[in-house]
DNA sequence: AGAATAATGATAATCATTCTCAAAGATAAG
DNA sequence: CTTATCTTTGAGAATGATTATCATTATTCT
């Protein structure tokens, strides 16, 4: 599969902003989780990278995952069972619905929520540095 | 160490509803997590109850607290990093502050946060199994 | 282009956890 | 209290996810 071009040179430049070298790994790693709307985890990413670059090797895709969490551009997120899914840093914080059943996720935010942590930490003497709120959920039948 | 029978015997009956046949090793299990007041991991709670039954090895100590999260008598907490840390199940839901220097955990609870989440999930069709907020912090610098 | 440096792929190592199975222990019936 | 039955245990192997190692290859700088 080709990547692209207009695609690609967005992938590049995001990744002269993190500072390391461009390769074609990286490209289609970086290309791949921004394209998902699920959450992906490690192996799914990497069956879809190499659509893209199919050398990609797993211990690149943990690498390269590693990096790219370091400089803040994913988010892992480790739900109970399985390996970590992964998914593009947004703006604003949010959180997560895991269906029980079926695995997929769905995303909400509450600003009330949000706050609400803030002040009980900061009544506790803390700092809150980051947090998770993850709603184990099962459909409900109608 | 020795139990006090006190003690030993309260173990017992719990043991005994749930149903499982008395052991040195549950007993001695049983009374580690419910005398504790952090949260331990695998290792730990192994160390604390090989004080009392010096002969437990680690496969008893998963299998065992394995079973007690199936009959619902203990909690596993899987923060980030290392492996899950248990604690004695309490009658009300609680969640939990990581002080992210020192690995320490304090439990808080929010009925308003409990109730915006259970209607968030039903807004969106979804309903509640299980959920954990985690609050990753670091103590304010007086 | 060539030297310097970093990234890759393959595989070994690690860590937490579960599985296997023969031996030991607990329970139930006589 | 002894035997027969059925469960649990300990030791270590197996698994699954993730990280480390290292020689080879690719990228970047001059």
């Amino acid at each position: 599969m080709e990547l692209g071009s207009n695609r690609k040179s967005r992938m590049i430049s995001l990744l002269r902003n993190a500072n390391v070298r461009i390769t074609d790994q990286r490209i289609a790693l970086l290309s791949v989780i921004s394209e998902a709307n699920d959450h992906p985890d490690v192996l799914e990413l990497q069956k879809r990278a190499k659509k893209i670059c199919p050398s990609i090797s797993l211990a690149t895709v943990y690498r390269t995952l590693l990096s790219f969490l370091e400089s803040g551009v994913v988010h892992r997120n480790s739900f109970e069972g399985g390996g970590a899914r992964y998914e593009m840093a947004k703006e604003e914080h949010h959180d997560h619905i895991i269906d029980v059943d079926t695995g997929e996720v769905v995303e909400f935010n509450s600003d009330i929520i949000e706050n609400l942590q803030f002040e009980i930490a900061s009544k506790m003497g803390y700092d809150v540095i980051h947090h998770r709120l993850d709603l184990y959920c099962r459909k409900v039948s109608k």
